[in-house]
RNA sequence: UCCGGUGUAGCUCAAUGGCAGAGCGGGUGGCUGUUAACCACUAGGCUGUAGGUUCGAGUCCUACCACCGGAGCCA
């Protein structure tokens, strides 16, 4: 058999005719011949012989090239390859102990597509403004594309979720005339001869998909022009936001904690590699088990002033706040009944107490802090009339969400879950950033 | 916006107010089983910017810029 290294695409056509497979393949065709293409990963050598890790997104996997059964030219192509020069390699797989992974491929033929110049981010540590200056070729190392895997699978997980109960997805616009809940800052763009917001939440059109479909979600992009500089903000984060016609609080606790159930299944049972490959204790997250635990906002005021002497009673949950509540319980803990005062105008009071709303908020474990806001909607016309009103709000821009109320209204609820704060808390990542192929902060906009 | 911190080689970091340094990465050479290989040699600098103090400033002072961590706000 004649065995060569083929150049730049010189003799295109005339290749080995060998399977195209990925590299998480390769164990299903021990002994066969293959193509894989792929960038470097890594080099070594030892003189007469090349050690190459190849990856293809799919996985990693050492190619193996003896100066003595290549030609002189070939080899030394190889030993010219740099870490993320791109290649096509056709070889032979087979089994090998000290390969990572258990199997290697003797390369026969290597198409070099494109020799990188020196790659910026090296093996060893780097501080995190290189790497988001660098964020484009960051996905590339195998943590980060870990977390993306595992964001993918969240979000499908959800989305799944909601399509088997029989949920409609009916998308929100992004562009919105006004604010919908009155409360934090919006991004402001010109839009003709008017001014359009980016939205900060799909919610109040879920409200209005509900009672045309019954149960619906939107999944998207919400904008917050909060000048927050903290591990759990980004300017620009998903949401997935549900809404049920007819649901109660209750009810609407009961298809979060079912979601959050399947989510973290889903990634235990899909994604344990990547898992492993964050180093993420999954005893965390195998923990997580129905029932949650439900606890009033009274209660919680307990706990906190037990560690926290300076809250005050009345107050929304600051950061570390969640942290104390949340560090007594080894699954999500669901906060219910706030005061109404701290909550937007939408919120449903309760019959009992009328001073608090019918919301709840699900804080994640480990200090992740609060991954979903919901709760019941406030369904009746002059109720609502008067809280938009207490909200100095302008009634004008809330006309048809108030014919939601005048047309057949219904009790309702819905809640929204953060998309990035999940991912930081099912990967065990520090930073929210890292959850999000390219994040928007304050002080980054770029790449 | 407030509080604290850091800016030195491509990267990660050293350097009592007294010659600008190391490791990694890059380049050259060596090695037939490497796993972030190893060995030898080598190139690489307006010490964030602008002022000031000093015989002398990477180091001390002032302002500014950039970023990091935290707070507030929130998902």
């Amino acid at each position: 058999m004649i065995i060569h290294i083929q150049g730049k695409s010189k003799k295109r056509g005339h290749h080995l005719m060998a399977n195209n497979i990925t590299i998480s393949q390769a164990a299903q065709y021990l002994g066969q011949e293959v193509t894989i293409s792929g960038w470097v990963y890594n080099k070594t050598g030892k003189g007469k012989l090349h050690f190459i890790m190849v990856r293809d997104g799919t996985g990693v996997i050492q190619v193996v090239i003896f100066k003595g059964n290549v030609t002189e030219e070939a080899f030394e192509k190889c030993a010219a390859l740099t870490q993320e020069s791109s290649i096509r390699i056709t070889g032979v797989i087979s089994e090998d102990l000290r390969a990572k992974g258990g199997h290697e491929l003797q390369a026969k033929e290597v198409e070099v597509l494109n020799i990188a110049p020196e790659y910026p981010i090296s093996p060893k540590e780097h501080g995190i403004e290189f790497l988001m200056d660098n964020r484009h070729l960051w996905l590339r190392s195998s943590k980060q594309h870990a977390i993306l895997k595992i964001r993918h699978e969240i979000i499908k997980a959800s989305r799944d979720y909601f399509d088997n109960l029989g949920f409609t997805l009916v998308d929100a616009p992004i562009f919105t005339p006004s604010a919908c809940e009155g409360t934090s800052n919006l991004f402001e763009t010109d839009y003709f001869d008017t001014k359009a917001y980016l939205t900060q939440s799909g919610q109040l059109y879920m409200e209005a998909a509900a009672m045309a479909f019954g149960k619906v979600y939107c999944f998207g992009p919400t904008f917050r022009a909060e000048k927050s500089k903290t591990r759990r903000h980004l300017t620009e984060f998903w949401m997935i936001e549900p809404e049920v016609a007819f649901f109660d609080l209750q009810q609407d606790m009961d298809l979060a904690e079912g979601m959050i159930i399947y989510i973290v299944d889903r990634v235990l049972e899909k994604r344990r590699q990547e898992l492993e490959i964050l180093e993420r204790d999954v005893s965390k997250l195998e923990a997580v088990k129905t029932p949650f635990p439900r606890i009033h906002y009274d209660e919680a005021v307990k706990l906190i002033k037990a560690e926290n002497p300076e809250f005050i009673d009345g107050d929304d949950l600051g950061g570390t706040d969640e942290t104390i509540v949340s560090s007594h319980f080894d699954r999500p803990v669901m906060i219910t009944h706030y005061p109404a005062a701290v909550k937007a105008f939408y919120m449903k009071r309760s019959a009992q107490q009328p001073d608090r709303a019918l919301c709840v908020d699900v804080l994640a474990p480990e200090g992740y802090g609060e991954i979903i806001g919901g709760g019941q909607r406030e369904d009746d016309l002059e109720i609502l009339l008067s809280r938009i009103r207490e909200h100095n709000l302008p009634q004008e821009a809330f006309n048809w969400y108030l014919d939601l109320r005048k047309y057949g209204t219904v009790p309702h609820a819905g809640f929204g879950m953060g998309i990035e704060r999940t991912v930081a808390w099912i990967c065990g990542r520090p930073h929210i950033r890292e959850t999000i192929p390219f994040p928007r902060t304050m002080y980054r906009l770029t790449p």
